[in-house]
DNA sequence: TATTGTTATACTCTATAACTATA
DNA sequence: TATAGTTATAGAGTATAACAATA
């Protein structure tokens, strides 16, 4: 389907203009995009197993070891014994970590939104449109593709 | 403006998802992604200066210094010299570049596709109808953030 | 003296391989 | 013996500070 392509070639150089545009907007905060990702998903679901998080943010085991180690050192997560299991390590997100993230998210909205009050309300309101269907398309995602190797 | 504030909050929460199934869904295959954005913009405006490049890219003149030894190194990218100002370093990318670029495009092009197809007809006219508004977007960044400090 | 770029050094983040502890 | 996690080691990618070469 010719029509089916070129939309979805279209997303991809949009997307990755908006990727640069954001890298280049949006400060890194101290928080690296796993950090980030594994810290939205413990606010969201609640504590989970070292592994599992490896496997959903697509790292190693011993990056995802790594990564909670600082987490935990920066006060953001902390690592709980899992009373059936006593090979297993289960993460969860503090209230500080919480903190960081909320703060995170203010701070950017706010960048984010002297460039999106610039546009005119046609390109707001096509924004706006779009963006449950590109809140589905996350959704397609497998969301544990290295469980199934 | 309570409307637009919220629009812009909504905007930050699915872009940031965007983010994490872009992420996991294309593969970085083996460019960073500034990496691949420097690539991009030597394919789009030819050869650029190696401090014109650290300050579009938002990296320190030693950082693109390695960044563009890696892309040599990889056969990537070239330095050339100034014939004007000895001290200075054109960089440009080469052929092989241009041919990596253009295979990690349709890589990624073919991945989302799989993604977009299995969205319904609307949802995918939504997406397509704010890309323009998307792309406008990327360009109310200033592009060149550094040059003024 | 100012500008352009490189080198030196250090830290984060990632990977693979080898290891420890528990099941 | 298999699974969960950590430790060891190496490389990419970034920063700041010090340096060399050219203007």
């Amino acid at each position: 389907m010719p029509v089916r392509a070129a939309l979805t070639h279209d997303v991809v150089v949009t997307f990755e203009r908006v990727f640069g545009m954001l890298r280049r907007v949006l400060p890194v905060d101290e928080l690296s995009l796993t950090a980030a990702s594994t810290l939205h998903r413990l606010e969201l679901t609640g504590a989970r197993r070292l592994t599992e998080l490896a496997g959903l943010e697509g790292v190693t085991q011993p990056a995802m070891t790594q990564l909670v180690s600082r987490l935990e050192r920066a006060g953001l997560a902390q690592r709980q014994a899992d009373p059936q299991d006593g090979r297993v390590v289960l993460v969860e997100i503090t209230d500080r970590g919480r903190d960081v993230m909320q703060r995170r998210r203010e701070a950017r909205t706010q960048r984010l939104n002297d460039l999106i009050a610039t546009l005119d309300a046609d390109d707001r309101t096509a924004i706006a449109a779009a963006l449950p269907a590109l809140h589905r398309l996350t959704e397609l995602v497998p969301p544990t593709p290295r469980d199934e190797q």
